[in-house]
DNA sequence: CGCCAGGCTGTGC
DNA sequence: GCACAGCATGGC
């Protein structure tokens, strides 16, 4: 390890394994973490974040650990209804992905789960990318543009998401997905829906785990019934469940969507490689 | 065999 | 605007 970090209200497995990120795996206690061509090790022990593979101002960003997460929990801490999800994941944070990888994640996460998410980013990141240099067989994630053959993309185990993998990735470039990251949230939201298999869901997604977007609630089915037990007359279709959510959480919304959604898996004991298999089920195999 | 998974698209009303 | 079917794949 190269560097440390003192942080305080971070927890790295909660941080890595609530389906922000999936092209990473833990071994021995440590991770590893690939975004875009960096392949990341960490390893916290406490207040305690050891990492290498990066410069700590790439590593604080990626982890969120400069965001007033303190501030944000304590908020939610206060509506009793969420109490429960704060406390048992405190420590979770919302994650700085960079936004094509992220883009591409989600896009193959409809309708999936999150193993087979990742498995399926593992075999892009094989089919098309370049081998990291010193990554042990680890492979960068393909750029924009280089996703261009509809059977290779097949090959991943993708299914129907290759047509949209393809177009998406035919229409997008770096630059253009750098401007939508300036705009304004709700068009930012917007412009990504322009992208083919892009929804509702997927672009709030990018708009919180990429785009630092912190409103951006996205609402998945764990989201759903965690809503519609918490609150049930808040309505049932999506556009409602999101819009309650904007009103009772205000600009913290993303943190409580995160947070409920992965309070809601532990409790029905599905996590990232479901607990002990971390490594079986996980990306990043070499 | 069935049902489910961090949903989206096209169609019909 | 709304609801609803179809969609590929793999785990259980």
């Amino acid at each position: 390890m190269h560097g440390t970090i003192e942080t305080t209200c971070f927890d790295l497995d909660l941080t890595l394994a609530s389906g922000q990120v999936f092209r990473c795996r833990k071994e021995g206690g440590s991770w590893t973490v690939c975004s875009r061509d960096r392949l990341i090790r960490l390893r916290q022990d406490g207040p305690r974040l050891e990492f290498s593979g990066a410069g700590e101002a790439f590593v604080r960003r990626f982890l969120g650990l400069d965001d007033d997460t303190a501030d944000a929990l304590e908020r939610l801490e206060r509506i009793p209804r969420l109490r429960p999800a704060i406390r048992a994941c405190r420590g979770l944070r919302i994650v700085r992905h960079d936004p094509w990888e992220c883009l591409v994640s989600f896009i193959c996460s409809t309708r999936s789960n999150i193993p087979k998410i990742a498995r399926s980013l593992d075999l892009l990141a094989r089919r098309f990318g370049r081998p990291i240099s010193g990554g042990g067989g680890v492979c960068a994630f393909p750029e924009p543009g280089s996703l261009d053959d509809l059977d290779l993309l097949r090959s991943t185990g993708v299914g129907y998401r290759a047509e949209y993998l393809f177009e998406t990735n035919r229409l997008c470039t770096e630059e253009r997905l750098a401007a939508i990251g300036r705009l304004p949230y709700e068009q930012a939201r917007e412009a990504l829906k322009e992208f083919p298999g892009v929804g509702d869901k997927v672009a709030d997604c990018v708009c919180l785990f990429a785009f630092g977007f912190r409103e951006a609630f996205p609402v998945d089915v764990w989201v759903r019934r965690a809503m519609l037990a918490l609150y049930p007359r808040s309505g049932t279709r999506e556009s409602e469940i999101r819009r309650a959510a904007l009103r009772l959480f205000g600009p913290d919304a993303g943190y409580a969507g995160q947070y409920l959604f992965h309070h809601r898996r532990l409790c029905e004991g599905k996590t990232l490689g479901e607990g002990k298999a971390l490594g079986r089920g996980a990306a990043l195999s070499a």
